[in-house]
RNA sequence: GUGAGUGUAGCCUAGUGGUUAGGGCGUCAGGUUGUGGCCCUGAAGAUCGAGGGUUCGAAUCCCUCCACUCACCCCA
């Protein structure tokens, strides 16, 4: 038996409802925001990942499913979203759009890592970017839409970490200070944490061993290093979220494990205890662009992961709503009326109205067994005497209650009903 | 990549060495003429994850592999 591969799964009919209707509330509030959809091929050339994202993390070292393709391109499956979004941005020259851009994705991620709870080696993320402009008000709106998306959603308890992690200008001398003062402790640190200090440093903050996080946690801390630039920025951000009424905890440890960011970084997690917790992350990245061979473009974005909202959604026992189905079902007995049940059939479903039909020849009882598994709200039943008389019987199946009426009256009779 | 736990029909599960692996849910059919839900009866559905070994005899004990789950790590 072939089974699907490891650490991917089929969202199967009865789950549908979670999906649908988590992209329905992403679709609005952007919607609201005034950001616009854009899809982005599953696959890219792999320097564009190993530019953007930083050879030396974790995701482009180990976790990339990368390819040569018939012509002898190396190809990789998106392991996030930020980077196709960029080089669309500068393949389609957006920026001669009124700036800032606001776009929004939703789209398979793939990374091969072990599976477990919230991770997969293919999941969702549901993202937005903004380029061309880094006002802090723009970060307040990306945190504010991503704290708006889990809230509606109803996920239970949230917090919202938040840190500023600098520019080119103030960054390297934090990275200094840090070097320093880890170096007095390098013989406490973890194994990965000593070559971390070489490689980067910036990640030492986020160590989960918990002699590391003691060491970080009196860590100089990047805030007080940030330049006057920076400095304003992130205060006038706060500013704002305090605005938005956004319950952010200042996180000195956050840095996030792609390189590309710069000054704002953001996290939400869930109350709920849990290993892969995390919702939803994001942060500014404005030398990205420029990086991938553009003119200097600020942006900012976040991507939130669709598996843990699901999970968070059926932790919470939220009630989504189901998907519509039909909820008229077409019954019918002897050869003449099954024709007509066809005949029928398609004359409601070309009005709009949606029909299920049984597998011939069950009897009447079996068919309405069906009608009722199927909880459709009435039965049409046709026999020979209707098919006579042009008639067919509506059955209410709360109800049981049954009345005749013209054939031709039908679809209009239907739609009249709530 | 490291560690732990678990694999019995679509799903849940009984069965820890002894004849045809038992039950529940679900599915399908029937319970006299053209009427569902409850109830009753019946049916289909399992090479007990795979391979090897021990034994007169293995779902059950041992080994290997595979998969799933959880955790580390990493992140969404």
């Amino acid at each position: 038996m072939y089974q699907a591969p490891r650490g991917t799964f089929d969202i199967l009919p009865d789950e549908q409802s979670y999906w649908r209707y988590i992209e329905q509330k992403a679709v609005e509030l952007c919607q609201l925001y005034g950001y616009q959809r854009i899809d982005t091929p599953a696959f890219e050339e792999t320097r564009l990942f190993a530019r953007s994202i930083g050879e030396s993390t974790d995701i482009v070292e180990k976790e990339m499913y990368t390819f040569e393709d018939k012509g002898g391109k190396q190809i990789t499956l998106r392991p996030e979203g930020t980077a196709p979004v960029c080089r669309a941005y500068l393949e389609h020259g957006m920026h001669n759009l009124p700036q800032p851009v606001k776009l929004f994705y939703w789209a398979s991620i793939f990374r091969y890592e072990r599976p477990q709870s919230g991770r997969y080696r293919e999941h969702h993320q549901f993202g937005c970017e903004v380029f061309g402009d880094d006002a802090p008000a723009l970060d307040a709106e990306v945190i504010d839409i991503a704290w708006q998306f889990f809230s509606a959603l109803d996920v239970g308890q949230l917090s919202l970490n938040l840190n500023s992690i600098g520019c080119r200008e103030c960054r390297p001398g934090y990275l200094v200070v840090l070097q320093d003062y880890y170096s007095r402790y390098s013989r406490d640190l973890c194994p990965d944490c000593k070559t971390r200090l070489k490689r980067n440093p910036l990640r030492l903050l986020d160590c989960k061993q918990p002699l590391c996080r003691q060491v970080a946690g009196s860590a100089p801390q990047s805030v007080d290093s940030l330049c006057p630039q920076c400095g304003e920025h992130f205060g006038r951000l706060k500013r704002y979220l305090e605005l938005l009424e956004l319950p952010f905890v200042v996180n000195h440890c956050l840095v996030r494990g792609l390189d590309y960011y710069t000054r704002t970084v953001f996290e939400v997690q869930p109350e709920s205890e849990g290993a892969q917790s995390t919702l939803g992350g994001g942060g500014r990245y404005d030398y990205l662009i420029e990086e991938l061979g553009g003119n200097p473009t600020p942006a900012i974005g976040f991507a939130s992961g669709i598996e843990r909202v699901v999970l968070n959604l059926k932790r919470q026992r939220v009630a989504v709503p189901a998907l519509p189905r039909p909820r008229i079902f077409v019954a019918h007995l002897g050869d003449e009326a099954k024709v007509e049940a066809v005949r029928l059939a398609s004359v409601l479903r070309r009005a709009g109205i949606g029909v299920l039909e049984p597998i011939a020849g069950k009897s009447l009882k079996a068919q309405l067994r069906q009608a009722n598994t199927l909880n459709v709200a009435y039965t049409v039943i046709i026999g020979e005497q209707e098919v006579e008389a042009g008639t067919v019987i509506l059955r209410n199946m709360a109800t049981s209650e049954q009345k005749n009426l013209p054939v031709a009256q039908l679809p209009e009779y239907l739609q009249s009903l709530d």
